[in-house]
DNA sequence: AGAAAATACTAATAATCGTTAGTTTTGTTT
DNA sequence: AAACAAAACTAACGATTATTAGTATTTTCT
């Protein structure tokens, strides 16, 4: 059988990374199974082993790949001097954008992060933690400045999250509306029920 | 070992189908193992199939248990004659307290729906699509009444749902707030983010 | 109490899983 | 072209899976 083919964009293990979040987001973790992987590579399971360690290690890869992003992003918001609406919206945009440009990953590491192993899954639920600690003290900052309303920042940031980790976005959708309107939306909706 | 004790709510096969949505819950449905489950129940994984006729039996009752309830739910809604803003928030209201009453069985049905069987599957995307449409009719139907904000429907009813739907309810939430504060909380979040 | 039905058990099966071993082919370097 | 490394292949393993077969036990009914 052929080689992996590798495209100007990317390594080899890259290439395995994309399939892989495509087939674990579209069947789910457990479901995938490696010959799934490896047939969607044009090559034989056990081949697939002279570029990977296990198959747990992908699923690894995709979440934490993807919870580093988002921190790093989650750091700059934070210490960028803008109102705490601002930094609401950018962190919804990123959260849209994101999810649009990568829906794959995005979407695995948002579903599919139970199936980590147990050491590897509190150092994820660390990274959410800190990122959703991150969020209530905007929204808490915002209501002590008197720029959103009175709400229970917690629940706030509850709502906020679960809509845009929640977001499916099917291939329906994608000719309905452009990632821009749905940016611009869901920043208005989000952001317009909290603002005074 | 024992027999299955049946409590004075449900029956055998009440408790079965708790349990199993308890654990699909926890650790999703592929990763759930009929032993696990039945011994869970203080029985041999054998045993079990005197009371039921096979694991994927157990997640399609539970999924469409939800959705018959749901779209029981909205049929109501849509035969009142409240406005859209009522019908919305008794909609979001619905979700809210259903998911905090049955946590576990909603938040498979809305998690585990792609390990359906192909059959079974394409009937339960049946229901969540006339679901999402009826939503999208009010929502329509208040922005020509000038009651909502001219955004895009079909964004609005994902977003909501994807809200609603992605809520995750831990221990540890469930003693920062009450189920009515979050009712609240989301209703006006979601509802005043619309709203002209 | 005795019969019938329900429900538990042990043992085992076929299928599928991730993965390893060992070998051959392909591509690269000299 | 020879040598080496990378990456493919076939074959197979051990573990785990849902499930069935066959049997013993418990509960229910008369």
């Amino acid at each position: 059988m052929a080689k992996i083919k590798v495209l100007q964009n990317g390594t080899k293990k890259d290439i395995i990374l994309k399939n892989a979040a495509a087939l674990f987001r579209k069947k789910g973790f457990k479901a995938t199974t490696v010959r799934e992987l490896a047939e969607s590579l044009g090559i034989e399971a056990p081949s697939l082993y002279n570029h990977i360690g296990s198959k747990a290690e992908l699923l690894q890869e995709i979440c934490f790949a993807v919870a580093i992003d988002y921190t790093a992003n989650m750091n700059i918001i934070i210490d960028s001097n803008e109102t705490a609406a601002k930094k609401l919206e950018a962190i919804i945009r990123f959260h849209v954008r994101k999810l649009s440009t990568d829906f794959d990953r995005v979407f695995v590491s948002d579903h599919e992060w139970k199936q980590l192993p147990k050491k590897k899954l509190e150092e994820f639920l660390m990274y959410r933690r800190t990122y959703e600690k991150h969020i209530v003290e905007i929204v808490a900052d915002g209501i002590e400045k008197k720029l959103f309303k009175n709400l229970i920042p917690g629940i706030t940031v509850l709502t906020i999250l679960s809509a845009v980790r929640g977001l499916e976005l099917t291939q329906r959708h994608k000719n309905e509306f452009t990632i821009e309107q749905l940016e611009d939306n869901m920043v208005q909706h989000l952001l317009n029920g909290i603002i005074k």
